[in-house]
DNA sequence: TCTCTTTCTACTTTCGAAAATATGTGTATC
DNA sequence: GATACACATATTTTCGAAAGTAGAAAGAGA
């Protein structure tokens, strides 16, 4: 989460070598879009060379990756890619829609100007993925996936607790493993998307929090509901 | 918290040389009894003196904590010890309570024999330093944090929700840092937490869900209101 | 005197080799 | 054939040195 901010600001970098950072993100993301199956082994000499770093750095990225929840961690047995079930999906999403109906109650409550400024940008950064026909949006799908956090964090943006928004992201960037399977969804579905993403920013912008929550929970139930059939 | 569980089945170990996870529980314990001021840079050449480690293994250690809100990092500027306040305190306080409260639901309702049997043993062990003399209690205050993090997790194993024990976790360990500010409270104090802790456990054996979650908050919500009176 | 550049120092970050640990293979013994 | 032991290999874990950066101090030009 903290790391994630910073990967963000840090896109702009000089250039060339990659850096502990990144290899962090990339090797999330990797484990994000199922590159490595779950239970697998993370070798470090294979990771190193992967990634393009040493043992140290790579021990790092796993490290906090263990603390996310996205990797497992044995002493003296090395590190493994975090299983999924369906019980985790079905608990992660119980709570990320418990954690971001308050945290965007909070939200609505405390936004100002700004805060809301910034869902109408990166709402129309969002939708100019998603108003795409269906080919388009899948070779974009990890930029998609991208803007769509971006999307669900400004809802929130304005909510005060620091630790309410922590535990939201966590639960957010768990459900992403499972969104991943729901990416060769039928055609119908990212026009749903598009439409719900729109309806839920309207009503937050009217400040209508009863809405916005029942809306985001419709919107989360039914992502996670697909991806639960085809798990 | 993933880590936390490792150093606890781990403390029987051959001996001798310090080990990473050693590094990461002590500096940890560190931070949480206020050895170090909030904010407070944790220079690499002080620490892996400190705390007898090579710099790969501390940067992993810290990096971990900072995972989990101990420590915060800026990229090339290092770690500093992550800020205490009486709005964060307030807050995860409530995060704590409506998660221990749940947690405890769901244990009553799927503990069986083993976990009954285990929340016993770990109250005895407790209460065998909460009935010692105000003096005796003061003298041995570390023991007595691990036996309380250990009591209070036992009250709540049977949960089968994993990420909600995980989440709960977290803000017990946060927690943890504020409690510490109490350590030289009234004499009286500690006999009151002792019959609180006594009763908690009568209710949750009884199978009393309504019961042990008002006391929970009860409990939780006055030592964190005697915190706040400190800070 | 002020500001911009340069140099120097303290510190963080990264790497690859060495030490410690686990796993697999073969051999002797019952 | 099964079990225990010793050795060899594979893999993780740790360390200290080298490279890279940020911030302070010193110096040059206006």
């Amino acid at each position: 989460m903290t790391s994630r901010d910073e990967a963000a600001t840090a896109d702009a970098s000089p250039s060339g070598s990659s850096g502990g950072r990144d290899a962090l993100s990339r090797l999330r993301s990797d484990i994000v879009s199922s590159v490595f199956e779950p239970e697998m082994r993370l070798k470090f000499a294979e990771m190193t060379k992967r990634y393009d770093v040493g043992v140290g750095t790579l021990r790092e990225a796993l490290s906090q990756l263990s603390s996310e929840g996205f990797v497992t961690v044995e002493a003296g047995k090395g590190f493994r890619v975090a299983p999924v079930s369906a019980e985790e999906l079905v608990e992660i999403t119980d709570h990320f829609i418990a954690l971001e109906k308050r945290a965007v109650r909070e939200a609505i409550a405390h936004g100002g100007e700004d805060w809301e400024t910034h869902i109408v940008a990166v709402h129309h950064r969002l939708s100019l993925i998603e108003g795409l026909p269906w080919e388009a949006r899948m070779e974009r799908h990890s930029e998609w996936v991208e803007r769509h956090r971006e999307f669900h964090h400004a809802l929130v943006a304005a909510c005060p607790g620091r630790w309410l928004l922590r535990l939201r992201s966590m639960m957010f960037d768990q459900l992403d493993r499972y969104r991943f399977v729901t990416k060769k969804a039928p055609e119908g579905l990212g026009r749903k998307k598009f439409e719900e993403h729109r309806l839920l920013m309207l009503a937050t912008l009217e400040r209508d929090a009863d809405k916005a929550s029942d809306l985001i929970e419709a919107h989360i139930r039914d992502t996670s509901d697909r991806a639960l059939a085809m798990l």
